[in-house]
RNA sequence: GCCCGCGUAGCUCAGGGGAUAGAGCGUCUGCCUCCGGAGCAGAAGGCCGUAGGUUCGAAUCCUACCGCGGGCACCA
């Protein structure tokens, strides 16, 4: 074996070859930990490998300086100019610089919210309504083709409880036992009289507060929805599953296929081959379809309509469906990862440090609308997109409506005006991206302070966070990278200067760096954007 | 009892096998002659719930236990 040479053990297999942007800049602009996964296979200890590894690389072009590092780390450090082209390929990317596609050509269904139309959307539907729509966003920006989707619940027994409580509130009467006693019935009960003043000695009452009060809370939900900057492509009614005889079609189909089994009088669902506690029922022994058997029909539909991928966002207290939903598909004969569910935890309320009970029937909701009332659309959606869903989240009523800054969405929304204003200054000192005959001046060897390398490192991150938060599903990865790129801008700014003081000459180095402040602007207002969140240009 | 999630700085939370575990808020000390001080620099603050295991390497993966939150219908 020659000098410098690797061999593979006999039978050991070439690792996949990792390359990252480290997170601590001391450890080059790019990273691998190949020779520690080579050592054992090549049978040399992992220092080195490293060495072998690094004395091949160094000679390559842009490369500054390839270090072993630690227990066999190669750390590699491009030259100012390789490293600060990042800078003018953000800028000429615009909006596109981040996106890939990943995902393109993949249908994925993405159904979140679909809160109940018995009361407004709460505090939990409005996390899922400010996570999923970003989601959403992320996904895209991969490439996928995603359909947002709510799931309309208007076929069950709450909203007879819901038609009730309506007709029992317009009567002046007190709601039911269990139904809904929200000062929200006591107003669309009024609006359904004012609106048809006949209503009460109509044949069936009940029936005519249940259509007007589904149709009034409806509009209202998406209503509130879009002064969120949600909105659905396709809001499916439960209704519409039973009415069009599809369910029954299934069920029957179903029967004969042997994806069910009888038993007890009942058809059930293998559901416990899929992690279930136990079988589910899907036809009753009255012959009566069960719930699940809707979600099996809907499941199918929405593949007919497509999907490739079927994302259900659901609230922690239905964990339970986890299971029950990939039984479901398993029944139609699809793989189980057609199916994938996203638990959330629950959010909850304290005011002045003592929890709040949130129940519609109680009355003491806090409603989406509340919420954007309080803070604006941008700290509600931000706040409550930066945590992961699988962590319970305390929002406090108190802080939030005292509006001060701790909310982290003005630490990012600022970074962003700030470069605006630099941008407008260095306009006003005579400081463009170009020369006189509108040819580009960018010499990125200039941008060499360590600041500055800071900032490129932030800006270089940002792809692969936006990949990983679509990978995962976890829109919140890139608010928190924001709010490092934010960070770091901040503290360029303080030492960086675009525009030049008093009297000083327009220099490239100036110029370059408005290169540099506008790839900032860029990378903040594309992952903004991604949140759904503003990016202003003044504050 | 069984199932899911969580347990990291005083508080709220990042961290998806790597290097000295991070941020914001809060506390303390500094920085306004010049692009926005809604900012920046520095200090203090940690048996990463506990105990084992896998690995060259574990906050991260596995097992058990403890604590907190949420579930467990031929309801919808």
């Amino acid at each position: 074996m020659a000098q410098g040479d690797l061999a593979l053990a006999d039978g050991a297999r070439l690792p996949e070859v990792r390359i990252e942007r480290p997170k601590n800049r001391e450890h080059g602009d790019w990273a691998t930990n190949i020779a520690m996964q080579l050592a054992k296979k090549v049978g040399r200890a992992p220092r080195d490998v490293a060495a072998v590894v690094r004395d091949r690389l160094q000679d390559t072009a842009g490369v500054a300086a390839v270090d072993v590092a630690g227990p066999g780390f190669l750390n590699i450090t491009l030259d100012a100019a390789a490293a600060g082209e990042i800078a003018r390929t953000v800028v000429e990317q615009g909006e596109a610089f981040g996106r890939t596609r990943l995902l393109a050509g993949t249908a994925v269904n993405l159904e979140f919210v679909s809160a109940n139309p018995t009361g407004p959307v709460h505090l939990g539907g409005t996390r899922w309504a400010a996570v999923g729509d970003s989601l959403a966003r992320v996904l895209e920006a991969q490439g996928a083709d995603v359909v947002r989707e709510y799931y309309f619940n208007d076929a069950g027994a709450q909203i007879d409880r819901f038609a009730r409580s309506l007709l029992a509130r317009a009567q002046g009467e007190p709601a039911p036992e269990d139904g809904y006693g929200g000062e929200y019935i006591t107003d669309i009960a009024g609006r359904i009289v004012a609106e048809d003043p006949g209503v009460l000695e109509s044949g069936d009452p009940q029936e005519a507060f249940r259509a007007a009060g589904v149709e009034l809370m409806f509009a209202e939900i998406k209503s509130s929805l879009h002064d969120f900057g949600v909105d659905f492509d396709v809001y499916f009614h439960e209704q519409s599953l039973f009415a069009n005889g599809a369910v029954e079609k299934l069920l029957e189909q179903l029967k004969t296929s042997g994806a069910l089994y009888f038993a007890d009088g009942a058809w059930w669902l293998r559901s416990s081959a899929y992690g279930d506690d136990k079988d589910r029922v899907v036809v009753k022994s009255d012959g009566q379809a069960a719930y699940i058997a809707g979600d099996i029909a809907y499941f199918k539909d929405k593949r007919d309509r497509g999907a490739d991928l079927c994302i259900y966002m659901l609230g922690a207290d239905h964990h339970g469906y986890v299971a029950r939903l990939k039984a479901a598909a398993a029944a139609l004969g699809d793989a189980p990862d057609r199916v994938e569910v996203l638990i959330g935890q629950m959010v909850n309320l304290v005011q002045d440090g003592v929890p709040v009970r949130m129940s519609k029937r109680a009355g003491n909701v806090v409603t989406m609308e509340d919420l954007v009332e309080a803070v604006g659309v941008d700290a509600a959606r931000y706040s409550l997109t930066r945590f992961s869903v699988d962590s319970n989240i305390d929002i406090d009523l108190g802080l939030l409506t005292r509006r001060s800054n701790e909310n982290p969405v003005f630490y990012v929304q600022y970074a962003h005006a700030r470069t605006c204003a630099v941008g407008r200054n260095a306009e006003a000192a005579g400081v463009a991206r170009t020369d006189e005959r509108g040819a580009a001046v960018f010499d990125a060897a200039l941008l060499d302070h360590p600041m500055e390398g800071e900032l490129l490192a932030a800006l270089g991150q940002y792809p692969s966070v936006l990949a990983q938060a679509a990978e995962f599903r976890e829109p919140h990865r890139v608010a928190r990278h924001l709010e490092v790129l934010a960070g770091t801008y901040h503290r360029w700014y303080d030492v960086c200067r675009v525009a030049p003081q008093g009297e000083d000459e327009v220099t490239d180095l100036h110029r370059t760096r408005l290169w540099l402040n506008d790839a900032a602007r860029q990378v903040l207002a594309n992952g903004l954007g991604v949140l759904g969140v503003s990016a202003p240009e003044r504050m």
